[in-house]
DNA sequence: AATAATGGTTATATGTCTATAACTGATGGT
DNA sequence: ACCATCAGTTATAGACATATAACCATTATT
């Protein structure tokens, strides 16, 4: 049947886009990335940790943040917070301080291994999957400038 | 800087890829799709279970597997796909019954309820984003052709 | 100064998944 | 018939994260 009756040729600019083809290529890319989810296996393995303890470091990479904001950015709980941060603390990666200016915050900053644990995580998580590098340079580029738009839709 | 010496121009079909360009892509790709991880939630939430049930009931919408197959699906441990099909059983998703050929096993079905769940656990899954419906028809075809080739890579 | 609000901690209960061991019933090879 | 194997279940222990309530110290409000 496909039924294509309906198909406006007036509205090229601002053409609704095929649906089909945004379901294949939004299929795909989930695909692409969730396969290898079991980098956070990886990660978590790799650094002897939970994948979220390892997140934690990740959102302290950028500097330091109180229990508040570090809890804001891991999407969860005051008390979990707290709980995850004494292991991190007692494991070394990172260390409490009081808020100079607001002594009932703490300030959490990453330790030197703190560091260390954090990007090696990112670098895990970084590493692309084997056909995206065997990829055609042309369609790479091309890959690149329509993910930028992605990220960005122009106005 | 941007130290291009070593670039072979003869080997133009294998070229290595742009390290920087598959990061960046690569990147963005992860960021595309784990920004609305919380679809995943929201499939829960919708459903009234685990995204993990919910993952068993999709891995059902093709046909009736044993349960030896649904824990391959699911890779999982076998005990635990006995618990999650117990919990789907009792709230009518699946039916057991007795492999024909073979009395060991047991094959689990998708009810009506169950086709109906999993199918809009289906539908949110594969709700694109807003900016891959706003992407202009060549990029979109473009994309589409490049996902479809990292899918199965060219020999 | 009294009170409320905030940042963080402690304590506790629960949901969800992982991991193992031990068991039952059915099948298949010898 | 005997034994090994396989599918599924039961039982148990534990890791990990979520969710609340109660609490303390500090800061802000009045």
């Amino acid at each position: 049947m496909n039924d294509r009756s309906g198909t406006p040729r007036d509205a090229a600019s601002t053409a609704v886009a095929d649906p089909d083809a945004v379901a294949r290529v939004w299929a795909a890319m989930c695909s692409l990335v969730l396969k290898q989810e079991d980098r956070r296996k990886e990660v978590a393995e790799t650094l002897g940790m939970s994948f979220f303890r390892a997140k934690a470091l990740r959102r302290l990479l950028p500097g330091p943040l109180t229990m508040r904001e570090l809890t804001a950015r891991l999407a969860t709980e005051k008390p979990y917070t707290t709980l995850v941060v004494d292991d991190l603390e007692r494991r070394g990666f990172v260390e409490r301080s009081v808020h100079p200016d607001d002594r009932r915050c703490k300030i959490v900053t990453l330790t030197t291994a703190g560091v260390a644990a954090a990007e090696q995580a990112e670098r895990i998580l970084a590493r692309p999957p084997r056909s995206l590098l065997d990829l055609a340079p042309e369609d790479l580029a091309a890959l690149d400038r329509i993910m930028a738009e992605l990220r960005s839709p122009r106005g």
